[in-house]
DNA sequence: ATGACTAATTATATTAGA
């Protein structure tokens, strides 16, 4: 079964986009991040029509998340992240679907930093750190995946120079990541790419698509249950060339 | 050193993204 996760940056932007990628790749559980639309305003039916039942987790204006299934509904839906009763960001959203949970979530940007907004960013991942170690100790087959903005290593970024103040590759938010991944989670794209030099994002400013100017910020966390069972994991980048793209490429794993 | 785009909003400029 296939896995997948789109920051699409605009639900309603993206809709032709999303239905055709849907069609094409038929991933049986679909992420989406940044859908930027209240719950009441999904255009949940155009999803419906093509065989794909939709949760979401919605706010105006911006973020929000949502699990699009294939065939039925996500069982055990939850949204938020715990943690914090006073955190209104739409970011989290969490099933289970085909004996899988899956936790889809939309990590704060954290720019400017230092700031309230890093300050933020940190906290947030506190938070996720302190609800994975719950959804590892379940044993459960557990697949955490999305936009994380952070770029975990030097490898992971067209040039560390041009990105070296920016709040996705300070060392805080990459030790928090790293953090997340020494409870034992494995990153899907990264052991399959050791070397790096694979992007999920390209900026829509100074032509960074066309000069392949990314970097690596969606990523797909694996469980033990999970890393046994992939066998392919990878990038849909031609996404991101088609009309009307988000900066976004979609990002996917196989389980078997 | 700066700006470049794009999407959404009680919009015609601002906020947010990364």
């Amino acid at each position: 079964m296939r896995i997948a996760s789109f920051n699409i940056n605009g639900v309603k932007a993206r809709l032709p986009r999303l239905i055709e990628w849907l069609e094409e790749t038929r991933p049986a559980i679909a992420c989406l991040q940044e859908i930027k639309s209240q719950d009441e305003g999904f255009p949940r039916k155009e999803f419906e029509a093509i065989g794909y039942h939709v949760e979401t987790h919605g706010q105006k204006g911006f973020n929000g998340v949502a699990i699009l299934t294939d065939g039925g509904p996500a069982e055990n839906v939850s949204r938020g992240l715990p943690g914090d009763p006073d955190d209104e960001q739409a970011r989290f959203i969490e099933a289970d679907f085909n004996g899988v949970h899956v936790a889809n979530l939309y990590l704060p940007n954290g720019n400017p930093q230092p700031g309230p907004k890093f300050d933020y960013k940190l906290a947030w991942m506190e938070r996720l750190r302190l609800h994975l170690e719950g959804l590892l100790a379940s044993e459960k087959p557990c697949v955490v995946l999305g936009d994380f903005n952070v770029i975990p290593e030097d490898k992971d970024v067209y040039s560390v120079k041009a990105m070296a103040s920016d709040a996705l590759m300070q060392p805080e938010s990459r030790d928090a990541y790293a953090r997340l991944l020494g409870q034992g989670w494995t990153d899907a794209l990264n052991v399959l790419n050791p070397r790096g030099g694979v992007w999920t994002f390209w900026d829509y400013q100074a032509g960074a698509w066309q000069r392949d100017h990314g970097f690596r910020i969606d990523h797909l966390l694996l469980s033990p249950e999970c890393a046994d069972r992939m066998s392919a994991a990878g990038v849909d980048k031609e996404y991101r060339g088609r009309e009307k793209a988000s900066d976004h490429a979609p990002v996917w794993v196989e389980l078997a």
